[in-house]
RNA sequence: CGGGAUGUAGCGCAGCUUGGUAGCGCGCCUGCUUUGGGAGCAGGAUGCCGUAGGUUCGAAUCCUAUCAUCCCGACCA
């Protein structure tokens, strides 16, 4: 490629919709632009970039036997309807775009593709023989973000590699999943990005096991727990930990007290003199299940630490059958305004105890009369502790589970911190990172095949629902982690292997004959050689050209200058920015050793 | 969805407090000079001041509504 007759436009300054450093400098240099919140054109430059990450990805999955296919992304309401999955996707997260058409039939944009999927193999598997399967396919998604961010890190309309595998049974399943393990790490490593595979919730997916393959980045809108052994690393959202051990309780007989002024942990263990490790905190939540009821949950959970709002999510579906509902639609700590809407009479917020009467919640449509009340394992294991009374002003001391309270039931709903003690070293402390995650495995199991009615016959002729997995990898995220991982204060330094070119052919001086006649035959030795090059051959200034091969991130660059009288050209590594003069005769072998081709 | 902010030339911004017919830098076009790290000089083009109402003799500026975009949060009493 020429530069002089492509449209190849760098922006001197920093565009103001940009935050973090990968956006910023993929919107300068002329990789993407915006078109509209969450949607972007890939320009050619980026194109060529996906178009490498896709290539790796696809040589890697093919490379397990997976099989390459298209789906719709235009799929009818009733595959999800059929799912379950309807309600929540358009209600709850929102996170589909649902239309109806001009017949008035329901239809959505795909934000993932395990019901279609399902429909074909429902279709095609009818016997044990023809398992495994998996087909997988690369694609745009389309999600209707709540707020799209950081360029193509979270965008509305992106591109995604998705593979689903077809199972007889849980073993056969758990061979393509390490199977994938292992793809996901090689395609990252290939890819040049420095990365954590991390357990992870599972969501609004389902199924049991599953994975996170998180680039390490500090603009990472996730955060890492992991350990210094290296064999602990998960999601906060599904970090287990042990906390720091509780300090004795310095109450030892139970007693009311006077305590004014108190209604944040804060203020009592000030007031008290005590550790925050000696009171229970009760946290009030509302879940709203599909079904349109409300429940309100008590939580009692030791005072130094988080409800982890994924955790108690997932404990709250597993209750949904209690209420008559399927799945949760909404949790939340409820405001003032939410608060009134079903209140009897004022909460004694700040000094709720666990036993809350259920009077508080008075008769309201759609609200379930009584509170779910939880209490976490460090909350449960405590003795003598601080805790409220229902009165302001007062709390409760030396008080006990039985004795003072009844025990609710214990659920870990703890969110994980730094400096915890690790479950399976407890020598081990629980440190943190941000990270992206880039793709993410799942265990599904039977939630699709079985609710889709996707069965196969067995070897004892019995029928049975096929055993699901599903294994995604964003691209276009991918592409732009490489670069939040990768870059400098001269622009991005591309990984060589998704570099969208591997060489540019900076021309200081086009006027000078001699000049472009070297450019040109390297230009074309080079790239009949396979090292991928573009010629600058801009009427610009030498600095022109220079500060913006630095920006886009080409990992070499000729520079056919002075350097020419010597029947040499310079060549300079982006990343390191040394420079050594090269016969041109001998700059194609030069690179293709530095390429390690 | 809650909070905060911003919409003025292709990009980055000023002007708005105190209303009087729009400005700077970069980029773009022309010419000359320059030519290895985003050149210099001279000349030039470019705006429904987000949109719609209102106030006023007069609105980028004041008021109201609306749309869009960005940021923070959506997590505890």
């Amino acid at each position: 490629m020429r530069l002089s007759k492509s449209l190849f436009v760098t922006l001197r300054e920093e565009p103001a919709e940009a935050e973090i450093p990968s956006h910023k400098l993929l919107l300068r240099a002329g990789y993407i632009r915006r078109i509209g919140s969450g949607l972007y054109a890939y320009l050619p430059l980026m194109w060529r970039v996906l178009t490498k990450v896709r290539q790796i990805v696809k040589e890697e999955m093919d490379a397990t036997g997976a099989q390459e296919c298209l789906l719709p992304q235009l799929q009818p309401a009733e595959l999800w309807q059929q799912s379950g999955r309807w309600d929540t996707y358009t209600q709850s997260e929102g996170i589909m775009f649902a239309f109806t058409d001009r017949q008035k039939r329901e239809v959505a944009l795909g934000p993932t593709h395990e019901e279609v999927v399902t429909a074909v193999a429902r279709d095609l598997i009818k016997s044990y023989r023809q398992l495994p399967q998996h087909l997988y396919q690369i694609q745009s998604k389309f999600r209707d973000e709540i707020r799209p961010r950081f360029g193509l890190m979270r965008g509305r309309e992106f591109i995604m590699k998705d593979g689903y595998s077809f199972h007889a049974d849980t073993e056969s399943l758990k061979v393509t999943y390490d199977e994938m393990h292992h793809a996901y790490s090689r395609m990252l490593t290939r890819c040049g990005l420095k990365f954590r595979a991390v357990d992870a919730d599972s969501g609004a997916i389902g199924g049991s096991g599953s994975q996170e393959f998180m680039v390490l980045a500090d603009a990472g809108e996730d955060d890492v727990m992991y350990t210094a052994d290296g064999k602990y690393a998960a999601n906060v959202e599904k970090a287990v930990s042990l906390a720091p051990e509780a300090v004795a309780s310095t109450f030892t007989s139970c007693e009311m007290k006077e305590t004014p002024n108190t209604n944040s942990i804060k203020k009592l263990v000030k007031f008290l003199e005590c550790d925050p490790t000696s009171i229970v905190k009760n946290v009030l939540q509302q879940v709203v299940y599909d079904n349109g009821l409300t429940v309100l949950v008590l939580i009692s959970i030791r005072s130094d630490r988080d409800v982890n709002q994924v955790k108690l999510t997932n404990e709250l579906s597993k209750l949904a059958a209690n209420y008559g509902a399927k799945t949760v639609i909404a949790l939340e700590v409820p405001d003032g305004t939410a608060i009134e809407k079903w209140a009897a009479k004022p909460l004694p917020l700040g000094y709720i105890a666990p036993d809350l009467g259920d009077e508080y919640i008075g008769a309201t449509p759609n609200v379930h009369p009584k509170f779910l009340r939880l209490v976490d394992p460090t909350a449960a294991s405590l003795t003598n502790f601080i805790t409220g009374t229902n009165e302001a002003e007062q709390h409760i001391v030396g008080a006990n589970w039985s004795t003072n309270f009844a025990l609710p039931p214990i659920v870990d709903i703890q969110k994980a911190q730094v400096g915890d003690r690790a479950i399976h070293d407890p020598s081990q402390l629980i440190e943190t990172a941000r990270g992206i995650e880039v793709g993410h495995i799942f265990q599904l199991g039977t939630k699709y095949s079985a609710a889709m009615g996707a069965t196969f016959t067995n070897e004892q002729g019995e029928e049975q629902p096929l055993v699901m997995g599903c294994y995604g990898v964003g691209v276009s995220r991918l592409a732009q982690a490489a670069v939040e991982q990768s870059y400098d204060k001269d622009g991005i330094i591309w990984p060589v292997a998704i570099a969208p070119y591997h060489a540019i052919i900076c021309v200081p001086n086009i006027s000078d004959p001699q000049q472009m006649e070297v450019a040109e035959r390297l230009y074309t030795e080079l790239n009949q050689m396979g090292i991928e090059t573009i010629l600058d051959d801009r009427d610009e200034r030498a600095g022109v050209k220079f500060k913006d091969a630095d920006l886009i991130g080409i990992p070499f660059r000729i520079v056919t200058g002075r350097s020419l009288k010597d029947g040499k050209v310079e060549v300079v590594q982006r990343a390191t920015k040394q420079s050594e003069d090269i016969a041109v005769g001998d700059v194609g072998a030069k690179i293709r050793e530095w390429m390690g081709i």
